[in-house]
DNA sequence: CTGCTTCTATAACCTGGTGGCATGGATGTG
DNA sequence: CACATCCATGCCACCAGGTTATAGAAGCAG
């Protein structure tokens, strides 16, 4: 019987969080995809996973001897990707705004000169996964901006904070002003990430700041463009300070912000992994070069 | 990184086998699919498995290592579903025709009525996968039709041997004979099952038995029920002589051939594979039974 | 008892992955 | 020089998997 290692995440996180629902925001997904494939998955193999009832889903003893193996078949999938990614020289970074990487393409420079037979990838994710390909084991490390939900799960090592402002039509009655009072924005519609990103999303709506006040979405989008694009119609949209120099649109102006909270930038990696020296160096690297700012 | 465990068969068949026409063939899948398949393999994990040339594919350095540890994997997930059957007290059985199945039926009451808290699954598999599911890991045993492809990699056990006959469309002038020589159906259309079944195509058209003479294939089917509307469309086909009693068809009719070897019934299982005394005990049963024929 | 909350299940719809067939291109071989 | 044997590509059909919206069941508070 054939299944996709996605399925048996999707499995092993039921599993644990004890509920559809939990475990569906957990996994960036919605509770309606989980629920279909739990289904299939106890199709597929004729045998019963859980039981379920109104406070959530209890594991069968069949569940439970599943349960038991299908970690150890994911680090073993996740230790195969990384031996040939060793195999061939590979190491993957990834990211999720041109701001946060900022000088780590000369750090790669000056690696690849003194490691010219290692080959670096920096793969751009968009925000629909806020771990930029960590959490599906898509890259070896990666720079985010926390906090974002799944943090635990992964090694983080905070390099460096950087102000929060906003991003607003060119025309808008604020863009005339040097700063921006937060307050001033709360009934503004604002661009925000999708729902399944839970604690990010909000975030990035500064709900924490609001002090109770509704937010009002305008736009709904995962990536950079579409983003900027939502801004320029109309909506507006909190942003590090470093989108201003490496994001523009005519329409669109940045603004300082008073009464946010900043914008922690961190590298994280898997966590209790073999380490892989040659990436040890590179991270080191990486972070001695992003904390001096 | 999420993959599909056929993905890992597909890769793992190739890395084996050298090439991909060959490998597909192995896999009952068209040799595009495969050569999709692997790039899409290479292509997410941002790695070269193989060196592509005239005489095959053969592993880089990444693809050995994956290949070393691919089998364990796929071995270790077989072991987890074979682990929830046992826990869950279910054995699941696979099975082409009824005609080979046979008395299986009764058998399986008897084992019922002594071991009460187990339950057996029979399931019934197209032509399009002659081990009835047990290369693809989907039974825990199989009663196939000897020979096929893949035998090799199984532990087959020959339980008895049967007459092939041919199957005949009602108006049919050879239809009125009672035995028909195998060299007057060289010339007819048969119903033949997908060029991907390999040598499971071949031994049903007795293309050894042709003497070098060309197969006229009229339809290309793998169920039973489109494989009669066929012969009844005019074409003919090869079949055991126990067909005769499990499928009837009004403008069909079963004649005895003289001069194609018979057709072989086994009982299948994976090679090597823990032993579940439950199992053994229901196979030793269906052995004995159909053996005594 | 009623309304709210918190679960899972179902329905309708859309998209992209996956496979099949037919065909092309490259490269040794009789 | 034709042929056989590989792998790659283009086009099409289908289904698995996702999303949103909504229903259904069952505790819990007033």
């Amino acid at each position: 019987m054939d299944v996709d290692t996605r399925l048996l995440r999707y499995f092993a996180a039921v599993a644990e969080e004890g509920t559809l629902t939990g475990a569906a925001q957990k996994l960036f997904v919605s509770q309606p995809a989980l629920t279909k494939q739990i289904r299939r998955l106890e199709d597929d193999l004729g045998v019963p996973l859980f039981v379920r009832s109104r406070s959530g889903m209890a594991l069968t003893e069949a569940g439970r001897e599943l349960a038991a193996r299908v970690p150890a078949l994911l680090d073993g999938w996740d230790e195969a990707v990384q031996a040939t990614g060793r195999a061939a020289r590979l190491l993957r970074l990834g990211f999720l705004d041109a701001g946060a990487v900022g000088a780590v393409h000369e750090v790669i420079a000056e690696f690849r000169r003194a490691r010219p037979e290692w080959r670096v990838e920096l793969r751009q994710f968009d925000w629909s996964d806020p771990s930029a390909g960590l959490a599906r084991g898509e890259v070896d490390a990666a720079v985010v901006r926390l906090p974002f939900p799944g943090q635990e799960g992964l090694n983080v090592r905070e390099l460096f904070v950087e102000e929060r402002g906003v991003l607003l039509p060119a025309r808008h009655p604020l863009a005339n002003n040097g700063t921006v009072e937060f307050r001033e924005l709360w009934d503004e519609p604002f661009v925000a990430a999708g729902a399944e990103t839970g604690a990010w999303r909000e975030h990035w709506l500064a709900a924490e700041e609001r002090e109770g006040h509704p937010v009002r979405v305008g736009a709904v989008t995962s990536r950079p463009d579409e983003w900027l694009g939502a801004v320029a119609a109309g909506c507006v949209a909190l942003a590090p300070a470093s989108t201003a120099r490496f994001y523009s649109h005519p329409d669109v102006v940045f603004r300082p912000v008073r009464g946010v909270s900043p914008s922690r930038v961190g590298l994280a990696r898997p966590k209790g992994r073999t380490r892989e020296a040659t990436l040890d160096e590179l991270l080191e690297a990486i972070a001695r070069r992003l904390s001096r700012r």
